[in-house]
DNA sequence: AGGCCATTGTTACCTAGACTCACAATGAAC
DNA sequence: GTTCATTGTGAGTCTAGGTAACAATGGCCT
């Protein structure tokens, strides 16, 4: 009476979670009209959470992505004035990237989305089980293997 | 000393695990080469689950998606030999999706890719923990208000 | 000094996956 | 039989990511 793939159905879990992770924070974002993607509120996010204005690579290493896609995002999130990119003196091809006054205003509100977001994704589970499933993302993601090349 | 968000921190880590499924999840599609994306891989495991051949619209229900985004999929299948069209003879309006030999044999060796995905993705948890991990997602799942509509 | 290589960001292009809108065909209901 | 709902699809858009090629820069090595 065992199950017949039980990694697989939890492999598949999470994709469908995702997905449902995804729309849901896209239609809050949409609703409170920020003009913000996930993808640049995630970015803005990574920003804040920095001591010092941090580099393109450390972007893309940061969030996961090629350092292509950090220059998407940053040119879109630099065109609607949240962020500034600004050279670095010591290092002329390094491009460093600041939270203007209003990206940080924005994030003040991007917080409330978030929050909201995650209210709805987790209405099912109670403070515990939270807790719990916080504990095991942060083993499944700090645990990992790092993409073994 | 209470955390900031911790709610917000968890649709976080559920989004960058997210991310890192889908990742892994392709990579493991490309090495088999079995020309199958990984939303065609799974509109083919909903199909094998299915009794009997569904319309166009369960698959868009069941896989959460607008009823145009699983024209494409099937559109590719069918162009790889996976799937059918078959027209219903009781109502001239619907299409049903077969699967087809070919289908089910690229299904077996789906089956094998699904599980060495899921094998590198939850290799940091112990059994136990996998176990834990498939109950709060299934509680996840289930028990969301289904977009509140 | 000069030459070779690694780092850094970007230009140009491609793909997957989803969405909206409009529409044609069909069925159902009045 | 006219009107309305269902069903699938064409056309077009958008986000998010990836490759490959490249120019500028910096480091290193002789």
């Amino acid at each position: 009476m065992t199950m017949p793939d039980p990694d697989g159905q939890l492999a598949e879990q999470l994709l469908r979670l995702t997905r449902r992770v995804h729309r849901i924070q896209k239609r809050h974002l949409q609703q409170r009209e920020l003009g913000v993607t996930p993808a640049q509120s995630r970015l803005l996010r990574t920003l804040a959470h920095w001591g010092s204005p941090p580099r393109m690579a450390d972007l893309a290493e940061r969030l996961e992505v090629v350092p292509r896609a950090v220059t998407t995002l940053v040119d879109a999130l630099e065109a609607s004035g949240m962020v500034r990119r600004v050279p670095d003196p010591a290092n002329r091809r390094v491009i460093r990237i600041e939270l203007t006054d209003e990206g940080r205003s924005t994030l003040r509100e991007l917080h409330a989305v978030r929050r909201s977001a995650a209210e709805e994704i987790l209405a099912p589970l109670t403070g515990d089980q939270r807790e719990t499933l916080g504990t095991l993302l942060d083993t499944l993601i700090d645990g990992a293997p790092a993409g073994r090349c």
